[in-house]
DNA sequence: TCTGTTTGCCAACATCTGTTGGCATTCAGT
DNA sequence: ACTGAATGCCAACAGATGTTGGCAAACAGA
């Protein structure tokens, strides 16, 4: 349906997409501009318009992502904290997407719902099957979601010193238990 | 020296640092344009030139902030995670330059910088008085910012739904243990 | 080989941006 | 009352931005 034989242009458009996630996650929505993506992908502006119609559902198309969290009934339950904190921590490192998403959340309404819509369907259903109480599951799943956030945002957007210079263990460390009693403590 | 008599201009300059604020709190950095930001102070945008300067002078005019932490020494240590909690959360209520500075952050390199100095130079010393080894203040007052600014920017940026809808009291309920253990804890 | 489609670039548009200079009015000090 | 400074607005600039239309070259199917 959808999907025709490949075409000869879908290279381009792969590169308009590379290249886009790559500006909206080093400078945010409004400072990433679709001449700075041209540019990158090494091609005209006015093909980013005819292959994506406008910035806006450029950014829509470039702004997938998924945290590929593992099962969580799979997961030995006492250290289920510490398990996810490294997980999304790995996750974060090697998918510039999230930062996309992150930087231009802030002051863009369409990537905020994204980043809504990730934590509630993708976190909220996993907290549900281990958490003492499902109806708690996306207060939980609110919590993981705002300590992962606010450690990604001090440590690789704002750069706080104490946080950016941590090692990914040491952060796993703090974070683990905080993460554990959101998930399943009081 | 600074400070001459009052000047006729005062309340314009606070009227323009004002309507500064709130844009860059409700905008983020680029989108807050002088010319909004003129009319919300119902005066011409080159007046906010003539006093400030340049967007950027204003923007750091505007940014100024103070915690107004309590003296930690003077805090029962049992609770001090809890009040914390407390506190932050009131003074994030009812003063919008947190927001602009947030929201300013992710894209400003001038906002982030401050938004670095105010949790090391304001958070970081009061740390230092009460947790174990004064040598870990600046990573539990970087840990502790990075829980405080992740649930800020899913309640009032992002607006998580559970944790946008949580009341303040649930919120100091759940962050108040997380908060005592980057302070005093292991 | 001919034809229509796809891919790409160029030039231009309308609009918005921060910023500037000039001119009128109002104020403060004498 | 006179003078110089302070305050305010208007008009305009230069540059950047998202977006559009047209035209040339490369391709694919007949």
């Amino acid at each position: 349906m959808t999907s025709d034989r490949p075409r000869r242009s879908d290279a381009t458009r792969a590169a308009i997409l590379d290249a886009a996630r790559e500006r909206f996650a080093a400078d945010g929505y409004e400072r990433a501009t679709i001449r700075a993506i041209a540019a990158d992908a090494a091609i005209d502006p006015s093909m980013v318009m005819r292959y994506y119609g406008s910035k806006e559902k450029l950014f829509a198309a470039a702004a997938h992502f998924d945290l590929r969290l593992p099962d969580f009934t799979q997961l030995p339950l006492e250290d289920a904290g510490t398990l996810l904190a490294r997980h999304v921590l790995a996750r974060w490192s090697d998918d510039e997407t999230l930062f996309a998403l992150l930087r231009a959340g802030v002051t863009h309404e369409t990537a905020a719902e994204r980043m809504r819509s990730i934590f509630a369907d993708q976190l909220g259903p996993q907290v549900a099957k281990v958490c003492p109480d499902p109806a708690e599951a996306p207060v939980r799943a609110g919590l993981i979601s705002s300590q992962v956030l606010g450690l990604a945002l001090c440590r690789f957007v704002l750069r706080l010193p104490p946080v950016a210079e941590m090692t990914e263990d040491e952060a796993v460390r703090w974070l683990g238990p905080t993460l554990q009693r959101y998930l399943v403590g009081y």
